[in-house]
DNA sequence: CAAGACTCCTGACGGC
DNA sequence: TGCCGTCAGGAGTCTT
């Protein structure tokens, strides 16, 4: 699913394309991919306004008018964001829910299947977003801040580090690929982790994200592509993630998948030995 | 505060 | 062949 590298390529292919290019007319094919305000507010207020920068805020994307305002999306499960030549058949047009022509005769479409993206219109970024962690490719986010941050509370890593208030941008396959990278099991505790392995985890994130954005992020299913409807290619290089039944890339053992916090999480028994929490 | 359940959605897939 | 139940997952909300 779009995590934080799929959302950074997107963006990254995006930008050069989009920056000082005007909205001239939009469209919502369905209502509820709106957020905020009314569709048809939406509509009006993104029509007749120059984009100005493409940016990116966990897994959120941004777009900033020249009125000050931002359009912020999310694209949740399946949502995409392709951009449609001139005369060009939009072949997606069923699952396009959001559409937006351009003055050089593009058009931008926001495409998603299962209808779980989200897009806003606000005056700033953060009435659209939820208090969100620090991005994990910052230079704060070393071994230092996840020592402390994971001291700081006491709860499963897995389904810490997918909470965006504690760190912002990974999700289910990169979470399962950096705690295998960094030797730990997702059902410890966050503040049982030695000091080591806190290190160890933070190195092991910067490296996965990093890897992952040089590879156009992953693609595993035949949702993601990227705008310039590649595949990502870092799927082929997971450890753990999805690879349940087949033998562990460093060590040989089993990889095994076991269900926390309602998601599938992979894991090598081996090179992530199970904790002994118990309270 | 932590964690589990449930919800929103649709397509893919296994089973019969 | 075709119908049907189940699963997947980001994140918000509600419950335990």
């Amino acid at each position: 699913m779009p995590e934080l590298p799929e959302v950074e390529t997107m963006v990254r292919q995006l930008r050069p394309r989009l920056v000082g290019r005007t909205v001239t007319s939009a469209a919502v094919h369905w209502p509820r991919t709106v957020a905020r305000p009314s569709a048809r507010r939406f509509r009006e207020g993104v029509s007749g306004r120059r984009i100005e920068a493409l940016g990116r805020r966990g897994k959120y994307f941004l777009f900033d008018f020249d009125d000050g305002r931002s359009l912020v999306g999310h694209l949740r499960m399946s949502g995409r964001l392709f951009l449609v030549e001139p005369g060009e058949q939009d072949r997606r047009a069923e699952h396009t829910r959001a559409s937006f022509d351009l003055d050089d005769g593009r058009r931008l479409v926001f495409v998603d299947v299962r209808k779980f993206g989200r897009l806003a219109l606000v005056r700033r970024p953060e009435e659209a977003m939820p208090a969100l962690g620090p991005e994990p490719l910052s230079p704060e986010l070393d071994g230092a801040w996840m020592a402390t941050a994971l001291r700081s509370r006491r709860r499963m890593l897995k389904p810490l580090l997918l909470d965006q208030s504690f760190l912002a941008g990974l999700g289910n396959i990169y979470v399962d690929e950096s705690l295998h990278r960094a030797g730990l099991h997702p059902l410890r505790l966050s503040d049982r982790v030695p000091r080591a392995k806190a290190e160890a985890l933070a190195a092991a994130i910067r490296e996965v994200l990093t890897a992952a954005i040089e590879a156009d992020g992953s693609s595993f299913d035949t949702f993601y592509r990227t705008p310039e409807g590649q595949p990502g290619r870092f799927q082929d290089t997971f450890m753990v993630y999805g690879r349940h039944g087949k033998p562990c890339r460093t060590c040989g053992a089993t990889i095994r998948r076991i269900v926390v916090g309602q998601r599938g999480t992979h894991l090598c028994p081996r090179c992530q030995s199970a904790p002994r929490n118990r309270r």
